[in-house]
Formats: structure tokens, sequence, C-alpha cells
RNA sequence: GAGCCACUAGCUCAGUAGGUAGAGCAUCUGACUUUUAAUCAGGUGGUCGAAGGUUCAAAUCCUUCGUGGCUCACCA
């Protein structure tokens, strides 16, 4: 025998070769998925079913333990959705089978069996098998049987062999798909449109982060990989599609941390004729909505904090949350920019000095409070500064009509009333540029199209964006965005 | 980008007054026809993340590098 394990495993694959003429078959028809084999027989007890007729299924998956004695063994079968302990004797399968059963078969193999139900002496639902075919060999073993991979790298870099062994990781990125599917059932409930919109800009817009550049050879021209998807959204918006949501990735040419991935995946959605107060409402119907359709339950742990969607979200402004969190600060931090500068340097934000008094204020309210938002709040009231596609508040022109949801600790969403004043938009624009020049390399650019576009006139609008990894990080109590990413971003190896 | 920590068999992990590497599972051989982390007996398997250095001697001490984790920074 071959001294290490892939080699004996390779020997095994010749032998089956020989055995059943091919290495690797595709002759087994399936007709039955684990789970409804569980689902049909959950009531039967082992004198039920001795009395009943014996049915025929026929099942596949992966072999993930075996228990073999000298005519005779067990083996727990694994497919997509559900467990199966099998019974195979010597006396009840033809000899071909048998050998390939006791001589063949390594834990990790896919195979396929025909059998029938039974229960055993201690009471376990399994299959006595009465064909069984190796269907694929398995020439890399699996991680040890009860510890699993617990290895973080290795189970974000060999993410199948996670899925294979981790059945928490597995459930998460299920209830990752519906949660999805539900998001999108909820739209579309309300009558709007799904659309796909560029991945590629020529200009990047939308939000305030830097962006991978590329490049299209036939144009010759340098392409952005998109930071948002809103300008362009908003364009629809203006050719009549009221209602309209995107579910796609967006890139950032960021950090990476246990809330950061470089790619990640964003409901955005607008409807004419609301406003960012609507928005709050249906944001919270949204939550509750996903929550129990996907959980069945309201009430969620999150990282040892309790997270109740069945409470209306609390609401607080951003000025109003400077002053719970410090209550001693100087009452003329809203108006002048100097106190505003020393004070927020004195709590410990970051401060550049080419930052205006709105982003300095937003800095000093994110520092403070940020890691205490454990209950969903809509934080609300966003300094016009720091906001270049909002509308400005009717009765404050130094804020705009916009809201981030805080859930466990972080921003999960980010809405507002649109800006639709070309003229305005337009000097919005040339003060980012201003703020680029001045040394923030994230400001926004000019984008003359969007300009033009809202010429036409938008009605109107609201729109929202949500992070739906974190969404996800949030009911799936996933301490870092990667484990609700299928595919992390790592360095190569 | 900074600090701290980790990296030993396929997997999960032991192993520091520095003396040349171990266990469990997996795998191999044998026994066993109702087991379920099966059991019993006996084997195989390692450039101790990489490269330098100190030393008679390095998994162990030092330096640099790599990969990862956590915290901070960044992320309006």
């Amino acid at each position: 025998m071959a001294d290490n394990i892939f080699e004996q495993r390779l020997e095994k694959l010749e032998s089956l070769g020989e055995l059943i003429g091919v290495k690797y078959p595709n002759n087994f028809s399936v007709d039955t998925a684990i789970i409804s084999i569980l689902e049909e027989y959950k009531n039967e007890t082992r004198e039920t079913l001795e009395t009943k007729e014996k049915k025929i299924f026929s099942i596949a998956g992966r072999v993930m333990f075996r228990r073999i004695m000298g005519k005779a063994g067990f083996l727990n079968l694994r497919d997509r959705d559900g467990d199966l302990q099998l019974y195979v004797s010597k006396k009840s399968i033809p000899e071909d089978d048998f050998i390939q059963f006791k001589k063949l078969l390594d834990i990790g193999d896919i195979i396929g069996v025909k059998g029938y139900p039974f229960v055993t002496k201690t009471g376990e639902l399994s299959l006595h098998v009465t064909e069984f075919k190796i269907l694929t060999k398995s020439l890399s073993p699996l991680p040890e049987k009860f510890h699993g991979l617990t290895d973080i790298e290795s189970r974000y870099r060999q993410r199948y062999v996670d899925l294979i062994m981790n059945q928490d990781s597995r459930a998460r990125f299920i209830a990752r798909s519906k949660i999805v599917k539900e998001l999108r059932n909820f739209f579309d409930a309300k009558n709007y449109l799904e659309v796909e919109t560029p991945m590629l800009h020529p200009i990047a817009g939308g939000a305030a982060a830097r962006p991978f550049v590329t490049h299209h050879n036939t144009l010759d021209m340098e392409l952005y990989m998109r930071i948002a998807p809103e300008l362009y959204l908003k364009r629809l918006i203006v050719g009549g599609f009221e209602r309209v949501y995107e579910i796609n990735r967006n890139f950032r040419n960021e950090g990476i941390s246990t809330r950061h991935n470089p790619e990640f995946t964003m409901v955005e959605f607008y409807q004419a004729y609301a406003t960012y107060t609507d928005l709050m409402d249906m944001t919270e119907e949204m939550f509750k909505t996903v929550a129990q359709n996907v959980f069945g339950k309201l009430i969620f742990d999150y990282q040892g904090n309790t997270i109740d969607f069945s409470k209306p979200f609390k609401r607080l402004s951003v000025y109003d949350g400077i002053k719970q969190y410090l209550p001693n600060y100087p009452k003329e931090i809203f108006s002048d920019i100097e106190v505003a500068r020393k004070f927020a340097k004195e709590q410990g934000a970051k401060i550049e000095d080419y930052f205006p008094l709105g982003k300095v204020l937003m800095e000093l309210f994110e520092h403070v409070a940020e890691k205490d938002l454990i209950e969903p709040v809509f934080i609300t009231d966003f300094p016009l500064d720091v906001s270049p596609l909002s509308r400005k508040k009717d009765a404050d022109n130094t804020l705009v009509d916009r809201f981030e949801l805080y859930i466990g600790g972080f921003e999960i969403a980010n809405a507002f009333s649109e800006l639709n004043d070309p003229l305005d938009q337009e000097q919005r624009f040339m003060k980012q540029i201003e703020e680029k020049e001045a040394g923030d390399d994230e400001a926004h650019n000019m984008d003359a199209d969007y300009i033009r576009a809202l010429k036409y006139g938008m009605p109107p609008t609201a729109g929202e964006g949500i992070g739906i990894d974190r969404f996800v990080m949030l009911l799936t109590d996933a301490p870092s965005i990667r484990d609700v990413i299928l595919f992390p971003l790592l360095k190569k190896e």
C-alpha cells in the first residue's frame, strides 16, 4: 500500500475503475432527497415499519461517518439538506457492491444507494441498503470528524470544506439566500421594479469612497467599479420608473475588517412621492417581515446583545445624540467651527483641518455614540456638509432630510429624501470638488449627466441603501462579515 | 498602516531551565452482522510557516519575512 492518503485513495480509484469499468460513473439516478424520507417516516417505529411493504428509495450524497463490522456496517450519508444512516450488510447487496463498500470506500466519498427504510434497535430511522455504488472518490481526506474544520483561514480559503463539515456555516448561507429572497418578495409586493444598472462607471459616484480603477481596452477609457448605484437609480426615477430597487455588489477600495469587505452587497431602492420618514416606517416593516418570514421570530441575540425587532425603532437626531452622549458640550459647537474642532479633538475624534463644521460634528457623533447603538435606532437630520445628495430640511438649511439605521453597534442602512433641485445639486458637486482639492480623496465628483437628468425634473423622491451582508450578520449572529460572504477577499496564497 | 497573538502529521491539539517530536481522529493490516465520536490488537505518516543567526546542540532563544486572527486606525 502507498504510504500517504492521497496515493492510497488513487489506488482505490484505480481498483474501482477495474471493478465497474469507469472511475467516475454518471449513471446513477436519484429519486428522493433525504429530508423527504425523514419527513415521510418520522412517525414510524421499529414495529409499525416491519409490517409495511418495503418501499425502495434511491438517494445519493457524501459519506460523513462509518462504523464497519465484519460483514456489515453503518454509514452516515449527507445530502443537500439532510443526514440519514445507512445499514449495509453483505447478504443484502451484490458482491461487487460489497467490495466497493468494504474495500474501496473512504469517508468523504460521494455514493449512491438504493434501499428501504427501517428502524434500528436503538430507534434510529435508517436505510437498509440493497445497492451500493461509489459515484465519486474523494482523494483528499476530510477534516477530523468530531471537531470539523475550525481554522478560520482554512474555512474562508476552502469554503467548500467548511460547507461540508460545518452545519452552522451551511445554515447561515442558506439563511442568507432566504433573506435575499424575502427582500425581493417585500419589494415586489409593493410594486417595485427590480433593475440592473452599470457596475462599470465612467465616474465613481453616489457615495464617498475610493474606487477600484480599471480600463476598457477598445475604448481606451478609464472605468471605475461602482461604489454605489445611486445616481443611476435616480436617473430611472427621472425616466418614470417610480419605484425601483437593485440588489447587487458595490466595490470600495478601502480597509478590510470584521465589518468591511471590498465587495459587498447592497439593496438600494428609490420611491417617488415618498419622504425619508416614509422610509423609516417602511424599513421597520421590512426588517420585521424578513425576520419573521425567514426565522419565525423577532427577537435575536447578536454577539451577546438582545435585538428586538418587535418594538418601534428609536429615533434620535445627530445633534440630540451629541447632546445626550456629551452633556458638557459647549453651546457654540453647532455654529462655531473653531469651538467644534477643538471640542471634537478633545473627545478623541479624528479631525482634519479642512473638515467643514458638519463633518466635524458627524465625526464627533460617530466617535462617541456608534458603539452604543445596539438596539435599532434611526439617527436622523444629518449635517448638509456630509450629505451632498440629500434634500435640505425646510426648517434648517444646514441639515438634511436623512437617516442612518444603526443596529448592533454598526451602520446598516442609509437613506434620505433626494435632492431634486438641479441647480443646488450642481453647486453641491462644486463644493465637493473644492473639498477634494483640500485633501478629501473621497469627496464626490461632478457628474454632468446626472445634473442634465435632474433638469428634466425628478419627482420628490426618497431612497435608501441597506447593507445585506451586515443585515445577515445580525440575523445569524455572525461576528465577522466574512462569515456571511461565501468567498471573502483574502491575500494570495 | 500600528500593536498583540498564532502557525507542530490530512484534521484537532500537546510538547520552553535548549538535548533532536507525541496523542486523539483519519489512514493501513487483522477481528467483529444493529453501530452511531462503534470497539479491540498492531502499523504507516512530520524540512515543527520560511530564511538567516546564537549554540556542541534549536519546534523551543534572537532577527527578518510570509500567512492569518483580534484590537486600534481607515471606512462621510
